[in-house]
DNA sequence: TCGGTTCCCCTTTTT
DNA sequence: GGGGAACCGA
């Protein structure tokens, strides 16, 4: 049992007490997913059968790590795990029982848009303003409603709603919302919430579902537990009641989603709910240095709702906390990506050990054309996702509607696209016929003649065409897929715009169709033995909760990573840059309005602090660009939070230390003389004066003592620097032994294929 | 009916 | 500053 030896005590006892209920309070880099992981192979290896454990995670990245690290320890086993995020297992489970709520086994998965465009619909037909009923504000109130777990009928029956909605201008919201309810069950749809709360529904209602379940799972785990909303606990409790072997691990200081619903009442209401449980504190921090701790330690002391904890560390002091003030946003961008190229420079890192994290995606903007103008490779995580883009919805549409022809929202997308006549008048038509009858627009399509619709022709060719496609769906998805593409002329269309955009979309489509073929290709076998086909269907349940963060690219090996706090949650970086740390941006304007939410912004600033091993950047710009206007922003009150002994002011002031205090802001600038990070001769972040562009960066003279690293471990995505070609990057590798040779894209120089054994190249 | 232009709104954070 | 919807003209 040697994986235990890797573990420290209180780890260790987390690990082995498998029975009864737990909780494991987990301070940031303990440790915290080791010891789910060793929890569970720990179940698997004494025996337990995979089935009959469930896991739970918040992103389907957590549970495809965690899954790899269990299958690492308990071997090939581990992939009978119910392992995944909640929404995943419970449309798993939902899928197995849909037929006792009335839905069809291949319900779609509605997403934010689509509920946002049914919204819209609904507000247009009952002639109602959508400047007053935006969908964006319904659908966030709808959702709310669902998270306290109440049908559009219980809803409607506490007047205090009613009252409420009445006094805020939007008396048809509940009806809005009945609206909605019945237009998604007619269209055999789900949006994110019914995924918890039709699990809850069933529960409730059929205890022979229940009870199957309940002897199912005997042991039942939940990761990131603070960030459960009420539906999630209660699934879960109803769950574990049979067998009480419930963990839960997480840190309340680390709540971030409470604007989702999550409640960190849940880990009370667990001690009422499971008197005997025990509790474990994980609080050594192996990720970060003394520093980063103890800064991270001094900013959260100051929330007064939170659990008794204390994080320390042994690593090492490690360096102080710089803090960048510039002038714009751009100049913030420059003053990052000048950083990052300086700390490549002196310590030989990679991209992927750099993250810059920002509280809103529209600040990765600036942040990104900084790193483009000096060639530094980055990826940014969330913001416009490849699902969301237009092409791939489009072709996506096809794909629903085939498997669920009732599936409304996709059905309006396409059933004019490309064109083929089907204009609005029929649109219009079409959409009072369905709610004349309360059938779906397909039911009143497939007899458009009897009803009277002018262009009846067309839509029976429409109707022939899905049809055809039905007829395939069980050969594999790819053929499946390409043969949609081609029939819908979706792909000729797109081939036929020679616009750079144009360009794009197409290849973004073949992107897509390159991911089916590999998704067929891995065809499983059966316990029989027997090969089986992966479908269309199943490919559909596979992306219908992807995010972006889940689609993995190999051009992605070695970039700098973009994205929200939020997305960052349960990741760690050696070198992170935190910036626009502005009030009003962090914490954003909308949390200042009381304590509770301030304190949640606190938690995000502490969950970024703590993503950081090594080295930590702060950064504030002292005016931005907002909605295209320029408007002059504070430094956050988040900065003077930090315990001073851990800044260091970088290009600010002329005079270091105890007056580093002072950041210019709350009536006691004037103090402390502030030099611009822009002046050239004091700043040692400004980019050097004989800088170029790094692909272009061909040196003039070749260096005779240049010296070639060992490239041993090259692999596609690294960063190479060659004497005469200048940087390039790894595209792949070939060959074994003296025979192995890299294909490296010199950018200007061209691509090379290089016999590695003579060539000399740096890794970067 | 389509295509182009204007105009408006947007900014929390996500499964 | 940018994307998407709405509006307007041919």
């Amino acid at each position: 049992m040697n994986y235990l030896d890797e573990l420290n005590d209180p780890q260790r006892d987390a690990v082995v007490n498998t029975n009864g209920p737990v909780i494991i309070i987990a301070g940031a880099g303990s440790g915290k997913t080791r010891v789910l992981t060793y929890r569970i192979a720990y179940l698997i290896k004494n025996g337990t059968d995979p089935f009959n454990i469930l896991a739970l995670t918040f992103t389907n990245k957590a549970a495809k790590e965690m899954r790899e690290r269990i299958y690492h320890v308990a071997g090939a086993e581990a992939r009978n795990l119910w392992m995944g995020t909640f929404h995943s297992i419970f449309a798993r489970i939902l899928r197995i029982e849909a037929d006792k709520i009335g839905y069809p086994i291949n319900f779609t998965i509605y997403d934010t848009d689509d509920a946002k465009s049914l919204i819209k619909s609904i507000v247009n037909e009952m002639k109602l303003n959508d400047k007053v009923y935006k969908p964006a504000l319904i659908s966030s109130r709808i959702s709310a409603a669902k998270n306290a777990m109440l049908t559009a009928a219980d809803y409607a029956a506490d007047s205090d709603n009613i009252s409420y909605d009445e006094s805020s201008g939007r008396p048809k919201f509940a009806e809005i919302f009945a609206a909605y309810e019945a237009r998604c069950f007619r269209a055999g749809a789900m949006d994110f919430d019914d995924l918890l709360i039709k699990t809850y529904h069933l529960l409730n209602t059929h205890p022979e579902v229940t009870n199957k379940y309940q002897h199912m799972f005997r042991y039942i785990l939940v990761d990131e537990f603070q960030d459960t909303n009420g539906v999630q606990y209660a699934i879960v409790k109803k769950l574990a009641n049979v067998h009480q072997n419930i963990t839960v691990v997480g840190d309340d200081a680390q709540s971030i989603y409470a604007f989702r619903g999550a409640t960190i009442k849940n880990i009370l209401n667990f001690h009422k709910d499971f008197p005997d449980t025990r509790v474990y504190r994980l609080e050594q921090n192996y990720r970060s240095t003394q520093t980063i701790v103890n800064a991270a330690n001094s900013v959260i002391k100051q929330n007064k709702e939170q659990l008794d904890k204390k994080v320390w560390t042994q690593n090492e002091v490690g360096d102080r906390i710089k803090v960048f003030r510039a002038l714009t946003d751009n100049e913030e961008g420059k003053v990052v990506a000048s950083s990052i190229f300086q700390e490549k420079m002196n310590s030989h890192c990679f991209n992927h050990e750099f993250v810059i994290l920002y509280r809103t995606n529209a600040q990765s903007r600036s942040i990104e054309e900084a790193l483009r103008k000096i060639n530094i490779p980055y990826k940014i995580y969330g913001g416009l996702s490849f699902y969301q883009r237009k092409e791939i919805k489009d072709l996506i549409a096809y794909f629903r509607v085939t498997i669920n022809p009732t599936d409304e929202e996709a059905l309006k997308r396409i059933i004019n696209y490309p064109a083929r006549g089907i204009g609005k008048t029929t649109f219009d038509h079409l959409a009072v016929l369905a709610n004349e009858h309360n059938k779906s627009w397909w039911d009143i399509m497939n007899d458009a003649h009897q009803y009277g619709i002018k262009a009846a022709a067309s839509l029976a060719d429409f109707v022939m065409m899905i049809k055809s496609f039905q007829a395939m769906l069980d050969r594999n998805a790819y053929d499946v897929a390409m043969h949609i593409a081609k029939q819908s002329t979706i792909l000729k269309t797109l081939y036929e715009d020679k616009t750079v955009e144009g360009i794009a979309r197409y290849e973004n489509l073949e992107e897509l169709l390159n991911g089916l073929k590999e998704f067929s290709i891995d065809e499983p076998i059966d316990d029989d033995g027997v090969v089986r086909v992966r479908t269309l269907s199943e490919y559909m349940q596979d992306i219908a909760l992807l995010t972006d963060a889940d689609r993995e690219d190999e051009s992605d090996y070695d970039k700098v990573s973009l994205m929200t706090i939020h997305a960052s949650k349960g990741l760690e970086f050696k070198y992170v840059y935190i910036v626009g740390l502005e009030e009003n941006l962090f914490p954003s304007q909308l949390s200042l309005n009381s304590r509770s939410e301030l304190e949640e912004e606190r938690r995000l600033f502490y969950v970024a602090l703590t993503r950081a091993m090594k080295k930590l950047h702060l950064s504030f710009a002292t005016s931005r660009f907002k909605f295209g206007t320029m408007i002059h922003s504070e430094p956050s009150r988040f900065l003077q939070e930090i315990d001073p002994q851990f800044l260091i002011m970088e290009g600010m002031y002329n005079n270091r230390g105890s007056e580093n205090r002072s950041f210019g802001a709350r009536g006691n600038s004037g103090q402390t003389k502030i030099i611009s990070s822009s002046t050239p001769t004091k700043s040692n972040i400004n980019l050097p004066k004989n800088f170029k562009p790094i692909n272009k960066a061909a040196p003039s003279s070749v260096d005779p003592d240049f010296v070639g690293d060992d490239t041993s471990l090259l692999q596609a995505g690294n960063m190479v620097t060659h004497q005469r070609f200048g940087n390039g990057t790894v595209l792949s590798i070939e060959g074994a032994g003296d025979n192995r040779k890299a294909q490296i894209d010199f950018g200007e120089a061209g691509k090379k294929m290089l016999v590695l054994k003579f060539a000399k190249l740096k890794i970067n």
